[in-house]
DNA sequence: ATCTTCTTTAGAATAATTATAAACAACAAA
DNA sequence: TTTGTTGTTTATAATTATTCTAAAGAAGAT
């Protein structure tokens, strides 16, 4: 259980005004137990669900660009026409259900580690992504 | 080099009628040496500037679409707001520069086996891709 | 209180993609 | 060859995700 508080230092701490909407945001990406996978539309839905304050689109959408320009957010890569963000934000990797356009995580221990074995000159290495497509 | 004729086979094959817009795509995607990474965008613009002959846009879409079904394109997920393919069908993975927008080939070999320890009940993996982003 | 700066908002604008329905081309059979 | 059927192309409209805009509102500093 993650206080309003909290919220509110996370949000300062990153240069961003402490606003009810923001707060809002926080409430329903982060104040969960396991790690949590949307898109923009869902987490639009959720927030009128759940606390009942309607948001504005725009702001959802600035708010988790925000969030995930300040690391509290990852983008995940799939092919869709939606993009997936993730609040687990640490090395990992992801299973995609096709079917049922679910994604599930994949821990950097049950992937192993990957070595590059080619190098780009003047490039560097910033993110190595597994994205394993599961079919029924 | 590869001949019309093998062209109109390929698609014959694949219950697909070989139509001038369709031999003509061909031609830009398949008749070059080395794999191919395009957005529908891209091909779009190459065909006219390559055949002299313009196809329309919801033509193209529909044969990258079928021929992707077909198994002779790869869809590639990055994240951006337009749909990468690729002529090279084979399993392989890919580096992404952020910077230029352009994807580099990764073979097989260069990033070693993976091996996925997880499984979930009443899914099989269907693909396996690994994206690596570079970075200035 | 007051002023400045940042944020929210509804709605408009943009961009990628898909749907539509009429004209057209490929094919098979006579 | 003609004819009929079915698949394909096309321009354009529709849809969807996302970004932009400009005005109203809220936060923070003085």
């Amino acid at each position: 259980m993650t206080s309003k508080q909290e919220f509110i230092e996370k949000l300062r701490n990153s240069c961003l005004r402490p606003t009810k909407q923001r707060i809002n945001i926080c409430e329903v990406l982060f104040n969960r137990d396991k790690t949590f996978h949307f898109t923009i539309n869902d987490l639009f839905n959720l927030i009128k669900d759940k606390t009942g304050e309607k948001i504005s689109l725009a702001t959802v959408y600035n708010t988790v660009h925000a969030f995930h320009k300040k690391g509290y957010l990852k983008e995940i890569p799939i092919n869709s026409n939606q993009t997936y963000f993730d609040t687990n934000v640490t090395d990992h990797h992801h299973f995609f259900d096709v079917k049922e356009e679910k994604l599930i995580d994949l821990k950097n221990e049950d992937v192993g580690p990957i070595e590059i074995q080619k190098s780009i000159p003047g490039k560097k290495i910033k993110s190595v992504e597994v994205l394993v497509k599961l079919e029924d």
